[in-house]
DNA sequence: ACCTGTTGGTTCGAACCTGAACAACCTGTG
DNA sequence: CACAGGTTGTTCAGGTTCGAACCAACAGGT
């Protein structure tokens, strides 16, 4: 009994752990939230989401599938059925690109703008009341150096 | 032309959809580098990882299954199918509930204990490489203070 | 022009997760 | 005891995700 404690594997210690279990519930509930409210408000998911914003944010509202996936964090196929769905419904749509053969560009349609628009508010009205207004100025700009630094790591490779 | 900058919709600032989008990709590339290193390294899902550890901070390393539920950050039915594969793979046993005839009990067997010990330190060392090494010890507790002050925001509901 | 290696996007199969509906069971109130 | 209301865990259908395999198209060297 002396030897090893009872509370099983534990190779983090007890401030690492709490952090990261910590980190893990605040991202499954983060999610969960903005899922349900983009789902209730906009009807649409959050990678839809994701894809609409992005193009928003490119020159033109357009860019290359594969740009795309990169800057809306999902895989090449998951973009793919993706933007299938935002086309679906009017919001997004696709033409070949005139210098490569084989690329495809999606664009947002006036309806796309218009949806995002629409629920552009919403979402940030949830993201600044779980996100951002949970913390002080200080905390904020901590966090952000933190997950600065996380991200230039995950980078290095 | 003049009114609207051409960056397209932006309902927050700057700084706070730098911090939003920084989260964002910290989270989606944290989770897919750990998913693949307990795939490849242990054959395991996270969420099954997290099953087993979650039982192991138990006492007798056994939980109710909706107790589980909550700890592992899973509905359910969500719940019932990780199980169900942990139960054919020989990691977790069910057994019913005495006090409670429709309770059902998930308990590690010797087999999860042994996949535990030999996944976990892989695990963490990995966890310690993209999430904590990066952080000062300044950064680190800073992003501690930030992650418990959104996580009392998300309970608050 | 012709290989060779690389890139762009889609398709496919399998795994996964969720919410809703369900049956079995508990609990307490009359 | 009976019965209404809540809980427990599973099942089911639907949508979503990923990676691997694939084909078409580019680019560079010979």
């Amino acid at each position: 009994m002396a030897e090893t404690p009872t509370t099983g594997p534990r190779w983090l210690n007890e401030e690492e752990l709490a952090a990261w279990e910590g980190y893990l519930e605040v991202s499954t509930f983060l999610n969960r939230r903005v899922e349900q409210q983009l789902k209730d408000d906009a009807g649409l998911s959050h990678p839809q989401y994701e894809v609409l914003a992005r193009l928003s944010a490119a020159p033109g509202g357009e860019l290359r599938m594969t740009e795309l996936a990169g800057a809306a964090l999902t895989s090449k196929s998951g973009l793919t059925y993706q933007v299938a769905q935002l086309e679906k419904t009017g919001l997004v749509r696709r033409r070949s690109c005139e210098s490569d053969e084989r690329g495809i560009i999606a664009c947002l349609t006036e309806a796309g703008w218009q949806k995002l628009r629409e629920s552009a508010p919403g979402h940030a009205a949830l993201v600044r009341d779980l996100f951002l207004d949970g913390l002080t100025g200080e905390q904020f700009t901590a966090f952000a150096d933190a997950v600065e630094a996380i991200r230039l790591r995950l980078r290095a490779e």
